[in-house]
DNA sequence: ACTTATACCTCTAATTATTAGAGGTCTTTG
DNA sequence: CAAAGACCTCTAATAATTAGAGGTATAAGT
């Protein structure tokens, strides 16, 4: 079970690396990291529902929810509620909103980059075949039948050392 | 058990008798039994939600929202979600609807009064004796602890017989 | 009279969004 | 450094809608 720990950690080094959260986006724009990234979601899939928002950022619908209310108080989106399926709830970009985001930074990407090739190559490389192995069980018919994470197939032994 | 048989046969009657169904009510005003039943319930109780409007005409919401789509297509009433909570959606009566309701006769009550009468007075006891019973489950604690329905107090043996 | 078509009614189960409630982090303020 | 305030995040509960299936009544043909 040594190696599962051990892409636990690397797993959570590269969360730490990309830092979505506030502290480090706070100064773009004055939007938090979630702000800009739902914001952004709307503006690059047009008429996206709450859910399809939810599931491109990974977070819950009533995560995504009360962050949308907190821009819609701003005036930054606004709500529509779908006629084909009322159930259904359409989020846009208000004009300031657009206009806010054109003029945020978009430091994510290069943020990771820059600090995913900080990262020693072979955490790179295990970090990688993780997130492979994962994207493959979310398309297998039947998960159980998956076969477990094989690390070592990845992981050169030298090579682990835990710096923290 | 019989008297459990005896029971149900009778509510079986009282509801054949209240007919509820769109066959008798659908001369007037061009509205059926239900539809006049939710138009009622809007008009008589205000600002009502859909689940409101589903407990007191015992619909399931679901019931009662497509009757709304009906409604609401032939612009008898319309809807409005709520700013305070935006799960709920509140029913109106457009003036259409309560120009049309106006007109309606109320044939409920007085049907129901009258085939009512018709029956058996020891039928007639024990029914109301039943829906007492079932009023004050309702609002007890603790259901489970409450006896089982005793016919018997209420029905003279030689006085029941089935017609059917 | 019997079939067919149409338009309702009704339900359960699934789906979508929202809210309640609880716990967490970060920033600011005293 | 403690405390307050503003976020973030989640799970569970709640509200309405839709999908799907089956039932009943009315009208139209045959």
């Amino acid at each position: 079970m040594k190696n599962y720990e051990q892409v636990l950690v690397a797993l959570r080094r590269v969360i730490r690396a990309t830092d979505l959260h506030s502290k480090r986006l706070s100064k773009h724009a004055g939007l938090t990291g979630p702000q800009l990234l739902i914001m952004r979601t709307i503006r690059d899939l047009g008429e996206v529902t709450i859910g399809t928002i939810a599931e491109n950022v990974s977070l819950s619908q009533a995560t995504v929810t009360t962050i949308l209310d907190r821009l819609e108080l701003r005036k930054l989106v606004y709500r529509v509620r779908s006629t084909k399926d009322k159930r259904k709830v359409h989020a846009h970009l208000t004009e300031d909103g657009a206009d806010l985001l054109a003029r945020a930074p978009n430091p994510l990407q290069e943020d990771f980059i820059e600090k995913f090739q900080n990262l020693a190559e072979w955490e790179q490389t295990m970090i990688l075949a993780s997130l492979q192995r994962v994207a493959n069980m979310m398309n297998a018919d039947d998960i159980d039948a998956s076969p477990l994470l094989t690390v070592g197939s990845v992981l050169k032994d030298d090579g682990w050392k835990e710096k923290a």
